[in-house]
DNA sequence: GGTAAACCTGAGGATTATCTGAGAATACTC
DNA sequence: GAGTATTCTCAGATAATCCTCAGGTTTACC
């Protein structure tokens, strides 16, 4: 079981032993987020514009994972990836790719332990999903058993998505799993819901913020049809996972 | 508004180490105000009126946060931090933006541990997120988790926003909480009404000094109904937090 | 004591935040 | 390609909160 704290996307503490990544994509927008968002969790993050400055940058960087964008103005991503691991390098990658047939090609070529994501994604998304490709490729040994995140008698499984609260299933939509995951993560915490918003819906979402309240209450309907409820409001700042407090 | 002189500091003793705080925004009257508050509590404070000179300045500077109005005259505030990021300036940034459409624009900018508030705001606020955003990108290493104000029985947390006294969870509306967080942090100290009015509410009130009489009402009647009595009133001066003299 | 100023507090209307249901739009599945 | 699940918008209902006001109480000071 990990510790809550360590996980903590939303705040602070860096792991003992910090994973470092390479990102690269050539529009620096993106690749500033992603590297802001990761050196925020805690990771030492390197970031390159094509293919030929990864391959530079990763030969003395030594990464631990890449997040590799497939679209490339030199060449496109597997044929970095291909060098790299000819090259002696055994990193997993994270491809990304834009959000149109190429899909299922990608899905053919990740071989291995590597994954891959569509454009436009979710941060919370991507941290889960590099922390997942870390543990599979054996980067951290560290705590590898229970990737369950519990909060008094909830339960969330990261490997299976299952969630259960007092044993009992439930069944979550994508974003619903997103948004308890984001929750428990920052248990106790007040998060406001701008926060919510930019880590568990996609980047360039530009709705309004009335969305988190929607998903708050389809939240609260499957699962705090339990007593006690979990999920409180706190006016004017956001939402908190919570105990009943104590008298 | 009362002048600056004449409000105290308020907020400050320790800060063994001062932060350096950048202020960029093009009108003076914000930008002034913003920078004698944080002065007032401690921190070293350099302001900028266009993006350009905000490089110019964080260039030497190199400011722990920055506080970025959103519209500025040659460029907004995202490109500003963009290129302060990419130019390896790891620095928080608690973005200012207008109270209108701006609000969905501003999406993506909580990721990295930034921040965001819509003018106009209060100053109590301000300090309370400009200190927020420092312990969050690490810029201050002391005081681990804990954000906790204490005095006597009383107990206020930042990240939970619970209340305390004698252990009993109190509830309190936005305003009463910021206006005890205000009253802890100056704790035995008095404050006067217009001070209160100047730190607490948003600095274009234009109400009347008594709304601080009606909240100062509702505080006692939620923790002053324990005893002792903390919030005293200095009569002709203001209030103030204190334990009740010995014998 | 008397007086005026400062302060306290209750009542109530205005404002704002949040919740939730309904439905349109979109994405998935078989 | 029809059917289902999901996402997202919108708007009315509800309730919390904010703020004003005014009468009552305390305090300072002559």
């Amino acid at each position: 079981m990990t510790t809550l704290k360590e996980r903590s996307t939303g705040t602070e503490t860096k792991s003992a032993t910090t994973h470092k990544i390479l990102v690269v994509d050539d529009e620096s927008s993106i690749s500033d987020l992603i590297a802001t968002s990761l050196r925020f969790v805690g990771f030492d993050v390197r970031t390159a514009a094509t293919g030929a400055q990864a391959l530079q940058v990763a030969e003395e960087f030594h990464p631990h994972a890449m997040i590799l964008d497939v679209m490339l103005p030199d060449q496109d991503g597997f044929e970095v990836c291909r060098q790299l691991r000819s090259e002696g390098h055994n990193v997993g990658v994270l491809f990304l790719t834009a959000k149109d047939g190429m899909e299922d090609k990608v899905a053919g070529l990740t071989i291995g332990g590597d994954d891959y994501m569509t454009k436009p994604f979710s941060l919370e998304e991507l941290v889960a999903r590099i922390r997942a490709l870390l543990r599979r490729t054996g980067a951290v040994e560290i705590e590898p058993d229970d990737e369950k995140i519990r909060f008094a008698d909830l339960e969330l499984d990261e490997a299976t998505h299952e969630v259960r609260r007092a044993g009992e299933l439930i069944e979550l939509s994508p974003t619903e799993f997103l948004l308890l995951r984001y929750l428990l993560i920052n248990a106790d915490r007040v998060v406001s819901k701008s926060q919510i918003l930019d880590h568990v819906w996609q980047y360039d979402f530009r709705g309004d913020a009335g969305i988190v309240e929607t998903y708050i209450s389809y939240l609260r309907k499957k699962i705090d049809v339990f007593q006690p409820p979990l999920i409180h409001t706190v006016r004017g700042v956001g939402y908190r996972l919570r105990m009943p407090p104590k008298k």
